[in-house]
DNA sequence: TTAACATATCATTGTATGCTGATACGATGA
DNA sequence: TCATCGTATCAGCATACAATGATATGTTAA
């Protein structure tokens, strides 16, 4: 390991990281929606609530999401709008490259869950 | 696990996980710039050859790069324009996330190597 | 055919991290 | 204060995957 990684490529990798896990996403395309509770999350997602927290804590630390205390609930929200529109910009690139995506098996797929 | 994961959501994870990883991301942003051979990539990026041939077949299957046979060279390059925008979108959000993706401390950081 | 070069594949290993279950912390209301 | 609900944290486990080194495949030229 000799070569320069930019100090912007570690983290390019780093925000891409957060959007490279199905709950993150999950969670991210539901907030994409409207701000949420963790249990409300907890609900849309169908991931156990350790979980869930878990990965807001991920993605907060990431500053993709910002949290507000109301109550005893916590309202998390995306905190930048671009957080959405990476995701909108991926859709559309996958409407390209889905196939090649989809037959990717260098990755495990989680086992394919098409219900919905 | 019962929860429904959109068949994009997996995909779209995948698609993320392409760009997540800096060796992953140094051979794009590379080829960004214009198609190369797998010895150039070797020479730009400083990880072996067997390393970015892993990772160029990855890239591969999934769609994000292409690859041209030229005598005994193999020249590789994006396959599709938005595979850069990707790049650039995430750049721009970066620059007002930047400081909590690199105090993100959820994920480990393959110490920062800023050098170039 | 043989040598030399370019790229791909394979087995192995270490490590990072997602998930779970238990528990702790915090806020609210009785 | 106590009980309850909502959220966060922690330890442990299982697993996925990046990297390496060796080797195989493929291409060109002599």
């Amino acid at each position: 390991m000799v070569a320069a990684v930019h100090e912007g490529t570690t983290l390019k990798a780093k925000l891409f990281y957060g959007f490279s896990d199905t709950s993150r996403l999950s969670i991210l395309e539901a907030l994409r929606r409207k701000p949420l509770n963790v249990s409300e999350l907890v609900q849309l997602t169908g991931l156990s609530q350790s979980n869930v927290s878990n990965h807001l804590g991920c993605l907060r630390d990431c500053g993709l999401v910002s949290r507000e205390q109301q109550g005893r609930y916590v309202i998390y929200q995306l905190s930048d709008p671009r957080v959405g529109e990476l995701l909108s910009l991926a859709d559309e690139v996958l409407a390209d490259v889905a196939k090649g995506v989809y037959e990717c098996t260098r990755y495990t797929l989680p086992e394919e869950q098409t219900n919905e």
